[in-house]
RNA sequence: GGGCCAUUAGCUCAACCAGGUAGAGCAACUGACUCUUAAUCAGGAGGUUACAGGUUCGAUUCCUGUAUGGCCCA
């Protein structure tokens, strides 16, 4: 472990030299009668928007407030650079205009200080818009040293741990947040646009359902009772379907109980949305548009490039089933592999280790995992998954150990995942239980009986096509992002 | 959970291969400088080399373990 700041450090004890040397400065101000944390400024300008409309803006009187960037004091005069949210503007102090005891403050100021400008908008001989300032007070002593304003702060672990500086001196990780923003606007707009309705269900779970996953536990004093953190809204989803809200969605945090990766956080962010009396079809089209409208207003193009690859967003995306998938990666014919048997020789000649209880549908949903999954990189919907694992996805009418299911892969990752609702209560209570034998085998991700959400279908829910799209993969290819760490401010880590 | 890699000044990095007691830039400090911009110039300071052991006359360097993180795999 590096030297760094810790929660609990004893901060009384063993100050660090330069914190010291701020704390020297703190008490100078106040002997002084300069009160260094500061309260209201009224601010007349923002940095960016001086720049951009300099026009305007030149010997206007503006008043601006943000934090110590840069400072370059010589003798008499000095400048500096002053970093708001819009960004970055020069200072430029000067003793004549100021004064010496104002002056004198300014030959004291830290990188890393906040304060606010009053000052004259100009330009300097080398060219950069600069703010020539009048007055400044203090808002905010800074008393730790900012990393290298050259290098900013690479030190990936501490990045994640200490958000607040990363944002500070590494712009670009500000602009990745404002367009994971942005992109969430877009995505609900397109709903609101088509009349979905923006809906709150449980995040606390009596009964962790809707997805295979293993979820958190947690307990309910009062109650006496242990609750999961919810792994998916679905169930709830489509329970407002049987209520009779045609279209809902939901944007929030799932938290599922697994390994920490590139490509996974335990909590992130899924948006889910179902339409009644629609059908998986209706969600291909609808998210090709919302990806291809969501592109467009925020990266102004339906083309983007990740990590080297251009991928085209626009419609219409390449449509495979499984099985045509699966043959043309790997040449193998399932539909020809009716008996389980022959489905485990054929992937066993692949080099695939299966588990001994694997149905046919596991094993060709896991020959597609290994083999299909590597070689989709622009997107493409998966469709025809296997009724083995897809417990809430209606069947195929004509291939009844099929479903209406699809999902969305770019760059060799799942993105989206829909079907067309299972609305048969005896079906759904069937594949319930095949999935509680799964848990009863030890299979900590299988299904669990839920009667609640049986009782919901038996009163009647409208056919339906649902969809869940993870956000945070989203942004990720959004904002030509490697890491999911890196589209999620505060990432989970193991705390010191 | 497994494999590989990393951890040196507040930050970014050297020195490690071949063991000889740690060095630079930025930041900070002192001084000079009234349009600079990675400001410049001069000076001085700053380290339990993540932690704990081991080998050795001597360990940042080699070995073992621990912690945290990264990448890959499950």
């Amino acid at each position: 472990m590096k030297n760094r700041i810790k929660a609990g450090d004893k901060v009384t004890e063993d100050i660090h030299e330069l914190k010291q040397v701020r704390l020297e400065k703190l008490t100078k101000m106040r002997e002084e009668g300069i009160e260094p944390y500061g309260g209201r400024y009224e601010r007349t300008a923002m940095a960016a928007s001086i720049k951009e409309s300099f026009a305007e803006m030149e010997e206007q009187v503006v008043r601006i407030a943000g934090r110590i960037m840069t400072r370059r004091p010589h003798g008499k005069a000095g400048f500096a650079h002053l970093q708001d949210q819009s960004g970055q503007i020069q200072l430029y102090f000067r003793q004549n205009d100021l004064g010496e005891q104002r002056y004198e403050l300014y030959r004291g100021m830290d990188i890393g200080d906040i304060i606010g400008v009053e000052g004259k908008v100009f330009k300097t001989r080398t060219g950069e818009i600069t703010v020539h300032v009048q007055d400044f007070v203090y808002l905010s002593k800074s008393l730790q040293p900012l990393p290298e304003k050259w290098h900013g702060l690479k030190d990936v672990e501490l990045r994640y741990r200490q958000r607040y500086v990363d944002l500070i001196v590494n712009p670009q990780v500000r602009d990745v947040f404002i367009k994971r923003t942005r992109i969430i606007r877009e995505i609900r707009n397109f709903l609101d646009e088509r009349g979905f309705l923006e809906v709150e269900t449980p995040m606390m779970q009596p009964i962790a359902g809707g997805a295979t996953a293993r979820p958190f536990v947690t307990h309910h004093n009062a109650l006496d009772i242990d609750l999961y953190l919810r792994i998916a809204p679905e169930l709830y989803l489509k329970r407002l379907l049987v209520g009779g809200f045609e279209k809902v969605y939901e944007i929030n945090r799932n938290f599922r109980n697994e390994g920490i990766s590139t490509r996974h956080n335990p909590e992130f962010t899924m948006v889910e949305f179902y339409q009644a009396y629609a059908d998986f079809t209706d969600m291909m089209k609808i998210t090709e548009e919302m990806f291809a409208e969501v592109a467009l207003k925020v990266l102004g193009s339906t083309t983007i490039e990740y990590q080297g690859t251009e991928l085209d967003l626009s419609p219409p995306w390449q449509r495979l089933t499984m099985m045509e998938a699966i043959e043309k990666h790997t040449g193998l014919d399932f539909s020809g592999l009716q008996d389980v048997g022959e489905a485990r020789q054929a992937a066993a000649g692949l080099g695939l280790e299966l588990d001994k209880h694997a149905t046919r549908g596991e094993i060709i949903n896991e020959v597609f995992e290994e083999f299909v999954e590597p070689h989709l990189v622009q997107p493409v919907f998966i469709y025809g998954h296997p009724v083995d694992v897809s417990p809430l996805a209606k069947r195929n009418q004509e291939h009844p150990n099929f479903t209406d299911r699809f999902e969305v892969f770019i760059m060799n990752r799942e993105i989206a995942n829909a079907f067309s609702e299972l609305n048969d209560p005896i079906d759904q209570r069937s594949r319930f239980e095949k999935q509680v034998e799964k848990r009863a085998r030890g299979d900590a991700e299988a299904h669990m009986m839920d009667e609640d959400y049986i009782n919901a279908l038996e009163y009647g829910m409208p056919s339906a096509g649902g969809e869940g799209i993870g956000i945070d993969r989203l942004v990720m290819l959004f904002t030509d992002s490697p890491s999911i760490r890196d589209v999620i401010l505060f990432p989970t880590l193991r705390p010191l």
